[in-house]
RNA sequence: CGGGGCGUAGCGCAGCCUGGUAGCGCGCCUGCUUUGGGAGCAGGAUGUCGGAGGUUCAAAUCCUCUCGCCCCGACCA
């Protein structure tokens, strides 16, 4: 491509609403537009980008042996009433009125759709399994959209749903789809890790999600550095802390504390260690307000409390609301607390003569054990992991954590969508039964950009080869001479011949806006060809990730490119 | 949705407090020179000051309402 006849606006300042560096470089370098909050136009540059990454998901997909197909954007509102997320998904759904006022959305995905699709045509257990996917729109009416493309409300997603006879084959559909997205983010140059997750709002039993390692990542993981072990916080498991000393239970006390309301001031106040704290707090759960107890040093997570208590929805109780239930913030403890469901987080069974609030101002109680002064009515792991934290899984290994840009995720769904919309299949001895589902999801655009995030410096994007716009660049440093113009022309027409996607920088611009241009949008290659060098005989290749130039005679250029294009590679 | 902030030329911003002819840098157009890391000179184009209402002789500036956008929290590919 002839950069006079390319499109790709390029930006020598960042717009001043864009706050990482995907989306800022993804503007400045002219890949992106923004339409409305979280609704991106893709200029060719980010076409080619998005389409390279597709190719590799379709590749991989394929391979793995799913069909893709390609499923209406626009969905009826029946579908969503039969699986019952109409009621459940909330805001985040688009929906939308036709003339004849009936009720439609705007999919945010396609599991009813699909269900629906399979279950008019799969009968029997000989059509099993089945694996179909696409690529395809999505719309979430995001509460806060962000970062770009990172999380758009509109946004592109390949999704797959498989169908299967019994549980092992679903496991199996499971992990071909594990190994083929292990495959997929592989290829596409990415530092990422698989870990364990929460289901969500989707529902289902096991999933694992494809993190791809950021600092500016959203997610949180946890991961054991000895044997692999790896879960998003919200899902990792923690085994109960064993308490180190051998204290005798003591009686029930309470102690003045004035104006000492937090953790901190209490800890300093009585001169004992936080960990001798059960933190109380008071949430409203599905309406009901409840009591989390949790030590003193540590925190709760919110996901891990929802799943622990099967809740829709938690949130701290207002001041008011935890009045109404005979405490007050700062001075909560569990302890004479009533009619009142208590949750304490597993760390609080081997605290022993611990301090709570005492539900009266300006007072806390010490020798407080759980047990004896209080009950609580469920104990559940709830707490937020931190650095250091035992593994689950092996002896003495540790917990490390990281941040992650969530960009596939997977699930084993079983028969939640199957059962709600009768989707069955007469088994081999002639029995009805729902089909064992499982779906898959990659953001494709999110990909894009997490890979921005792991691949850039101070002066632009480092695209890895299998997702660059282009290959490589090829810069004639200046249009008045012929002998520079006739030699990059030359270059640039054996790489188009020999199978690359070259790009040629023909505008007649000064080879500094040039030089930075090239760095900016992140061609793998730059190809100068200049005065300088042709006096000498040569041209120079370098390479855009480490900076590093080559220089070569202009017949041997084609061969250096095609070598080192194939080393990048592999180093990916 | 709660809390905070911002809307002035394509982009980045000043002007607003203290009302009085709408500015700067970059970019864009024309010409000449220049061409190995964002050139120089000369000339030029571009604004419903987010929108509506109000106060005033006079509003980008003061007041009210409204829309949009961004940041911090709970959701997600």
């Amino acid at each position: 491509m002839r950069l006079t006849k390319f499109y790709i606006p390029a930006l020598k300042e960042a717009p001043a609403d864009a706050e990482i560096a995907s989306h800022k470089l993804m503007i400045r370098a002219g890949f992106i537009r923004k339409l409305a909050a979280g609704v991106y136009s893709l200029l060719p540059a980010g076409v080619k980008v998005i389409r390279k990454i597709e190719a590799v998901i379709r590749e991989e997909m394929n391979r793995a042996g799913a069909l893709e197909v390609y499923l209406p954007s626009v969905q009826p509102a029946s579908l969503w009433e039969e699986s019952g997320r109409w009621e459940v998904y909330g805001k985040e759904l688009l929906r939308i009125t036709d003339r004849h006022n009936r009720e439609f959305c705007y999919g945010p995905t396609h599991e009813e759709v699909i269900t629906d699709l399979v279950r008019r045509d799969v009968r029997s257990y000989r059509d099993l399994p089945l694996n179909l996917y696409q690529i395809q729109t999505k719309f979430r009416d995001e509460i806060r959209p962000r970062f770009g493309v990172m999380r758009a409300r509109e946004f592109s997603m390949k999704d797959a749903y498989s169908f299967d006879a019994d549980e092992e084959g679903a496991k199996e559909n499971y992990e071909a789809m594990r190994k083929a997205y292990t495959a997929i983010f592989s290829r596409l140059g990415l530092k990422f890790r698989a870990v364990e997750a929460d289901t969500g709002q989707i529902g289902g039993s096991a999933s694992h999600e494809f993190m791809v390692l950021a600092e500016t990542g959203e997610d949180r993981i946890a991961h054991c550095d000895k044997c692999g072990y790896a879960a998003n916080v919200e899902k990792v498991e923690l085994s109960d802390i064993a308490v180190s000393g051998d204290e005798n239970v003591q009686d029930l006390q309470s102690v003045d504390t004035p104006n000492a309301k937090t953790i901190e001031e209490v800890s300093e106040f009585l001169d004992m260690d936080s960990s001798r704290f059960i933190k109380t707090l008071i949430y409203k759960a599905d309406g009901n307000i409840i009591a989390v107890l949790i030590r003193g040093d540590y925190e709760v997570n919110e996901t891990k409390l929802l799943r622990a208590i099967d809740s829709g929805e938690v949130a701290l109780a207002s001041e008011e609301e935890v009045e109404s239930v005979g405490t007050m913030v700062g001075f909560a403890g569990p302890v004479g607390l009533e009619n009142v469901r208590i949750i304490a987080d597993s760390s609080v069974k081997s605290i022993v003569n611990g301090v709570t609030g005492a539900n009266r101002v300006d007072t806390h109680f010490f020798n407080v054990n759980p047990g004896k002064d209080f009950t609580p009515g469920l104990y559940a792991d709830i707490r937020e992991a931190v650095p250091g934290d035992p593994c689950p899984r092996c002896d003495d290994g540790k917990l490390s954590l990281a941040r992650g840009i969530e960009v596939g995720h997977i699930f084993q769904l079983g028969v939640k969508y199957s059962e709600a919309m009768k989707a069955n299949f007469l088994n081999r001895e002639g029995k009805e039964r729902p089909m064992i589902m499982g779906c898959y999801g990659i953001g494709v655009g999110r990909t894009g950009a997490a890979s921005i995030e792991q691949n850039h410096d101070d002066n632009g994007i480092i695209w890895p080869p299998s997702i660059a716009p282009f290959d490589v660049v090829v810069l004639p440093l200046s249009l008045k001479d012929e002998e520079v113009v006739r030699v990059a022309e030359s270059i640039y027409e054996e790489l188009k011949n020999g199978g690359f996607d070259p790009a040629l920088d023909d505008r007649n611009l000064r080879p500094g806006v040039k030089f930075n241009e090239s760095d900016l949008v992140g061609y793998p290659l730059q190809v100068v060809v200049g005065r300088k060098g042709l006096a000498d005989g040569v041209v120079e290749v370098k390479i855009r990730k480490t900076g590093e130039r080559m220089t070569v005679a202009p017949e041997g250029a084609f061969h250096k490119i095609k070598e080192t294009l194939e080393k990048l590679s592999s180093i990916d």
